[in-house]
DNA sequence: GTTAGTTTGTCAACGGCGTTGACAAACGTT
DNA sequence: AACGTTTGTCAACGCCGTTGACAAACTAAC
């Protein structure tokens, strides 16, 4: 009964995450996402109590996209690799979420998969199960915090995200010697290459650190 | 020369940085913070080219609080450790600007000293400039990451926290075992103690992934 | 001492944002 | 045919950051 539906949630948070896809974070707003559903702007209030709730919906749908198999071959640390760079790549994807879901774990159906997968590696890999807790923690800690650190910066063109880094670098190159030799000392290397190589970089040394608990129990 | 200023940089600072204390990072708008100082709002753009602009020192007033002091007789890693522990301590304490402050560097004089401090360890332990400013970036992405991540909950009464972790761990242990056998053994283990331990002991595993770097150049 | 130039705060306004409440259209039910 | 309900439309509210024209208040030059 009622006047029949042209809308639904579903197609509304496709459109979403297409308008998110196609012109970044910052173009998701109820007037533009309207317009993308050739709607007027307060109808979407018929099916969302909140934009926050829509963007929690798209997020969800972002989250699907997290590949937790194993490659064949690979060992228990390649995939947890795997998993965690993949998980980076999709908060990055979706940077104004990422503060609301890193603020609480969601304990929705795709992050309890993500969970299950990562803790059954390194069961896999001989951990106990405390061991294992804490390397996980680790893990998400470093992953969903450096994300939620990069988002921003991630959401801007290649060109404007390169210039940003070298600006920084520069600036750590032109202090003073005296006040901060180790800082100019290292300014060649600070900033340089991607946030994601960044990110990986981190990401091994932390592994490192788990993998050296692993002959010790 | 010139008509005589009332306003300056670091007054409208100190009434911001009052502002966030005392009503959050919400409030810091730019028609408030005119209200706040007593001028017209757009007075403040004679003296910032943009809100992001005032939002960036503002941030940095905060760091002023991390203490960087080695003490003596520590070396490089427990000097390190304290550096990030104390850093992650103000951003808890101030959980509204941690995210602002963790969009971006600062690159402003207290994030300086902070960088110099960290750097100036890696470089006494022995680090080549590469490895260094890895190890910086990993620190830095896992403590201030770690601290976004973090300060929403950390902001609640101590009660509601430990709630919330055990309403989080009771989660993980009902789900199916045959579905998540993995989050299932591990559940007893899983958001067990504070953030503040958990934090530590990822800031252990990645410092052991560090020093391992260290004996191999 | 008047004039010119410069700095600084005021004012009105622009275009954007999320959100609300009154209203009209289109349906199933009575 | 009348009714109640659902759904989209419309105008408007109060925020937001930011801009450009303008007035006030000072210094420097003539």
């Amino acid at each position: 009964m009622g006047r029949p539906a042209t809308l639904s949630r579903g197609s509304i948070i496709a459109a979403a995450a297409l308008l998110v896809r196609e012109h970044g974070v910052e173009a998701l707003t109820v007037r533009r996402l309207g317009e993308a559903v050739g709607c007027d702007p307060t109808a979407l209030y018929r099916h969302f109590e909140t934009m926050a709730d829509l963007e929690r919906e798209v997020g969800d749908r972002f989250l699907r996209a997290v590949d937790v198999r194993a490659r064949e071959g690979d060992d228990w640390r390649a995939t947890v690799r795997r998993i965690c760079v993949r998980l980076r790549r999709v908060q990055l994807r979706q940077p104004r979420l990422a503060a609301l879901v890193s603020a609480a774990p969601t304990r929705l159906a795709n992050e309890m998969r993500i969970t299950e997968a990562l803790l059954r590696e390194l069961d896999r890999a001989g951990f106990a199960g405390d061991q294992a807790a804490t390397a996980y923690h680790a893990l998400i800690e470093l992953t969903v915090g450096s994300a939620a650190i990069d988002a921003p910066l991630a959401s801007q063109p290649a060109g404007t995200r390169r210039r940003t880094y070298n600006d920084w670098r520069r600036e750590y190159a032109e202090l003073s010697p005296t006040e901060s030799p180790a800082s100019v000392a290292a300014a060649d290397h600070l900033y340089l290459g991607s946030a994601d190589s960044r990110f990986e970089a981190a990401l091994d040394l932390l592994l490192d650190g788990i993998s050296a608990q692993q002959r010790i129990h």
